[in-house]
RNA sequence: GGGUGCAUAGCUCAGCGGUAGAGCACUGCUCUUACAAAGCAGGGGUCGUUGGUUCGAACCCAACUGCGCCCACCA
């Protein structure tokens, strides 16, 4: 096959960009050519010396080839790199890491969209920004992957040992694991790359010793046996938070334990379990077992005999109101066990299959079921069954295998002492939470604590840093001490959950436990980005972990230690948090790979853009909202980019220029639309910083997006035409006006579209880049001149002409001679050249043009209290059938608007108890309707309109 | 089981007490030199149902119906 050159170009660029050219770290070595204000010279596009003549823009909008040579750029000028030192207000971002096993998805680049909006904005307000990247080292994910890499070439761990294991896993993080980074930078994301951190790297990992070894020797880290999620397909223990519930169809037996009088049945779904049953429970008051406590029952399928206990626990209203315990394998029965002291047998290995001894021995659980309810339906044992029977089920959330819960050694983080904290520290404002109602989930959590089992029979992660003695000794090593050397001592062989180490990334990144600048300057961060599904798994964690290393602790009377509540607002991982929601297709349903509408986001990036996706995902991003997305959608940004692409080629082209700092500040001399444009862009400018305030980047999106379609491009650039062919004087008004307007535009865009308003900036000023250009601030000057009002007017005018001409068939070339009589008497007077341009009418010729000129048709608009009547002359063309039909569609229109208002005005009540501005708006309403029916009806009239057109009212 | 949210145009959503809006889709016309990745004009909704509060309700309150999400050791 033959590839056209612009193909293989595309194609070429595809793969350049994906991988090879990114990894040239030479652009942000340290101490390299990154510094800031020492930009190096780029012969390749832009111009970074002071050009009077800055490069011309390329003719078309051209994201693929641009966006890769703009990061390029960015990356030379370092101006992503924070610098500690500065005197700047600082503004701080972590990103939520990424597994290292993964690819961008959208989820990624929906966030990223926003940090970056972010950080870009603070950094144009003046901040010293920093926003920093890395990865997670994702325990059980990155097992897994490696695992299943194995196992193609027919190996397992336990083939290789754990160090070679280990090794392996380093090795394939070294090859694979920088692929999001590449992805990363496609998109464009202005990190930090010189200081990148990975949670298993040197600094993190001695930031993960200290503080297990700080929460040990402060009590809030033991180990002890409990019962735990475990995950027989991981072969590991889970977190609460790692499990998935779910209600699977199962089945619910009662079975007869016990023979005869003394007999009691109990309902069970897992009656595999009655192989570890230690007892069986009853509440205290129940009358129907009174009798029975205390005494033995025969467990079926064993040779064991079980007490029948009381125990409050029990609910004597659900099923016959006994419980089987099986204090190894139940959460529940555990608790009972303890209470009554009862053995605790262990009935399955690791994998989940029996270890009993006897004829189910080396069942799976899965299989050991069915089997055992057979053999008890045999002996008549089994005295009532229901299925399906609907209950909440645990999944692994790595692997959604049913989890088992499983008397284990463990560790666990005392949590309670951390929670009280952190608790306080959102109910007293030093974090905030955006929407705030999510709160409510986060003390959920904060308010309902458990203790976290850390421990992870895994081989990739933190290894847990305690030795055992040959005589039952147990030793924390801190970070620094050497571990015992002595014969017989052996370091645990467990290792931390990943969200351990997750919990210290906003310090842990910046240098703790060192008390480094970085540190210093940069924490507590400004803002977490990230989304309300890891709230539980991160954030909750970030707080626990960040007060206790951070802030203050006490030690109680009894010797425990807790955090201190009032920690100093310096203790906390960040000061505001937004959650974000989940990326849903156009038909809102979730994005997913096993859902099968899972999009590459380098795809469309590829296609439309990095700018295009960001203002798709960004018009979708308010806090705690999903954004739907869809390809459709990405074009329309892409069109949108194109729009400011070719409206300030335009402007170019006419030579405009950002005028001199309150050059334009005497609005008094300038045309209407000139001082509309201004004061709509201030506008603009005030919307967008409220929402970006806010961070409703929706709103900001939608607000800059109307402003430059609607406004700017439809409007005044459509009469910037006529004022650049007019006088001098106004033609270079024009100039300035669009030299302001495009100059303000393209920065406060910036955040949301960087690539388009970096290259556009740059040939508009000819500065270097628009990322450390200033912010804009609305001027917040009022309308004085009454410009909205005014341009309202011309808008209507132009658009009732328009509507005129659309439904005569008339042809937008076709100039139409017309009169506009009593348009002198209005507030546009002045503009009855432009009013003509917008709307192809021309002046009407002949030696005595005015007098000679016969209107064969007209069209009546209201300009404010003045009537104003086009007359054209369509020489006798009239449609007079779809004329008839435009009027009395208006007609029709006015009289329901004067029903409604007069309804209102012949209301005494409205009219005593509604505001008086209210009223008095109403009444206008009144008098405009009234005017348009008596207008229309004229027409109609003259139309030879019937009179039954009348109102039925 | 406990929370919590949502129902507005064909689709996805904004509006949250005083004339129902946007994008896409749809219809007609136009290659008018910034842009056809466009322009101009247009059609389309008793704002889930039923009550209530109010001069006035898509908006506030209650109930109902239908979806969704979060938490949960219901044997």
């Amino acid at each position: 096959m033959r590839l056209s050159t612009p193909e293989a170009l595309r194609i070429f660029r595809a793969w350049e960009n994906t991988s090879e050219s990114w990894n040239r770290r030479d652009f942000f070595a340290p101490g390299g050519t990154t510094n800031r204000g020492e930009p190096e010279a780029d012969t390749k596009l832009f111009k970074m010396t002071a050009d009077p003549h800055p490069p011309a823009l390329p003719a078309a909008y051209d994201p693929q080839t641009s966006e890769p040579d703009i990061y390029d750029s960015w990356l030379r000028q370092g101006v992503f790199t924070a610098d500690a030192g500065s005197d700047k207000l600082m503004f701080s971002i972590v990103i939520p890491p990424p597994n290292v096993t993964g690819s961008l998805h959208l989820g990624h680049t929906f966030e990223h969209t926003m940090m970056d909006a972010l950080a870009r904005r603070r950094r144009m307000q003046g901040y010293e920004a920093l926003w920093l990247p890395g990865m997670d080292h994702a325990g059980i994910a990155t097992q897994n992957v490696v695992e299943r890499h194995l196992a193609q070439g027919g190996l397992s761990r336990h083939d290789l040992g754990r160090e070679k294991f280990v090794e392996r896993t380093w090795q394939w993080k070294q090859e694979y694991g920088g692929k999001i980074l590449d992805q990363m930078r496609r998109f464009g994301v202005g990190v930090d790359w010189s200081r990148e951190r990975f949670t298993m790297d040197e600094g993190l990992s001695q930031a993960v010793l200290t503080i297990f070894k700080n929460l040990y020797d402060d009590g809030l880290i033991y180990r002890a046996e409990r019962i735990i999620n475990w995950c027989p397909r991981c072969q590991t223990a889970l977190s609460d938070a790692e499990v998935d519930h779910s209600d699977d169809d199962g089945e619910l037996v009662s079975i007869r334990y016990g023979q005869g009088e003394s007999s009691i049945v109990v309902a069970t779904t897992r009656a595999e379990t009655m192989l570890g049953d230690t007892a069986v429970a009853v509440h205290p008051d129940d009358q129907r077992y009174r009798h029975l406590v205390g005494t033995v029952v025969e467990l079926p399928l064993t040779d064991r005999s079980i007490p029948v206990i009381a125990d409050a626990h029990v609910d004597p209203q659900f099923g016959t109101g006994a419980v089987k315990v099986t204090p190894a394998h139940d959460p529940n029965d555990f608790a009972i066990g303890q209470r009554h002291g009862l053995a605790m047998p262990t009935i399955m290995d690791e994998r989940g299959v029996i270890t009993v001894p006897g004829p189910f021995e080396g069942l799976d659980r899965f299989e050991a079921r069915p089997a055992i309810v057979a053999a008890l339906r045999e002996q008549g044992r089994i005295v009532a069954e229901k299925r399906p029977y609907v209950h909440a089920v645990g999944h692994c959330s790595r692997c959604n295998t049913t989890v088992e819960p499983r008397l284990s050694l463990q560790w666990f983080v005392k949590v309670a002492p951390l929670a009280a904290a952190a608790g306080v520290a959102v109910r007293d404002g030093r974090v905030g939470i955006h929407p705030p109602e999510m709160a409510g989930r986060y003390f959920d959590w904060i308010d309902n604590l458990h203790d976290w089992c850390i421990s992870r029979q895994l081989w990739w992660g933190h290894r847990i840093p305690v030795w055992y003695g040959p005589d039952g000794q147990v030793r924390c090593v801190g970070p620094g001490e050497q571990p015992p050397t002595e014969p017989g001592w052996r370091q645990d062989e467990d290792v931390l959950d990943t969200w351990f180490s997750s919990a210290l990334w906003p310090f842990s990144t910046l240098g703790w436990p060192q008390k480094t600048v970085d540190l210093q300057r940069f924490y507590p961060t400004s803002v977490l980005v990230t989304g309300y599904d890891i709230l539980f798994f991160w954030v909750v964690r970030m707080m626990l972990f960040g007060l206790y290393a951070m802030g203050r602790t006490q030690r109680q009377a009894d010797g425990s230690v807790t955090v201190d509540a009032d920690a100093s607002p310096t203790a906390v991982p960040f000061q505001q948090v937004v959650l974000h929601g989940l990326v849903r297709d156009q038909y809102g349903k979730k994005m997913s790979k096993s859902g099968g509408n899972a999009v590459d986001p380098l795809a469309w990036i590829g296609t439309y853009g990095s700018d295009a996706l960001r203002f798709t995902l960004a018009r979708g991003a308010n806090p705690g909202a999903d954004a739907p997305i869809s390809e459709e959608w990405v074009k329309g940004s892409r069109n949108f980019c194109n729009k400011l692409f070719n409206a300030t080629r335009f402007a170019l082209s006419h030579d405009a220029r950002v005028p001199a700092v309150g050059a334009l500040a005497d609005r008094g001399r300038l045309s209407l639309p000139q001082r509309w444009i201004l004061q709509r862009l201030d506008v603009c400018v005030a919307e967008v910083n409220a929402a970006l305030d806010a961070y409703e980047f929706a709103r900001a999106a939608n607000a800059a997006y109307h402003f430059v379609w609607d406004e700017l491009c439809d409007w005044y650039v459509e009469l910037a035409k006529q004022e650049l062919a007019g006088p001098d004087h106004q033609a270079d008004d024009a100039r300035l006006v669009l030299g302001q307007v495009f100059d303000v535009m393209l920065r406060l865009l910036h955040p949301l579209l960087p690539f388009v308003t970096e290259q556009l900036w740059m040939t508009l000023t000819g500065q270097p880049t628009v990322v450390t250009a200033q912010w804009p601030t609305c001027q917040g000057a009022a309308d004085q001149t009454g410009a909205e009002n005014s341009m309202t007017h011309l808008q209507n005018l132009v658009t009732q002409v328009r509507r005129f001409r659309s439904d005569q068939g008339l042809r937008d070339r076709q100039r139409v001679p017309a009169r506009l009589v009593g348009l002198e008497q209005t507030d546009l007077a002045a503009y009855e050249h432009q009013v003509r341009a917008l709307t192809w009418l021309a002046v009407p010729t002949g030696q005595d043009a005015a007098e000679d000129f016969t209107s064969t048709a007209s069209v009546a608009v209201s300009i404010g209290t003045h009537p104003v009547t086009v007359e054209l002359d369509l020489a006798g063309t009239v449609d007079v059938a779809a004329e008839r039909a435009r009027i009395a569609k208006d007609l029709a229109a006015a009289r329901t608007e004067q029903q409604q208002v007069q309804a209102k005005l012949g209301n005494s009540e409205f009219l005593a108890k509604a505001p008086s501005q209210v009223v008095e708006k109403i009444r206008a309403r009144a008098a405009a309707a009234q005017a348009d029916i008596d207008r229309l009806q004229a027409q109609h009239h003259a139309l030879g309109g019937p009179e039954q057109e009348r109102s039925t009212a």
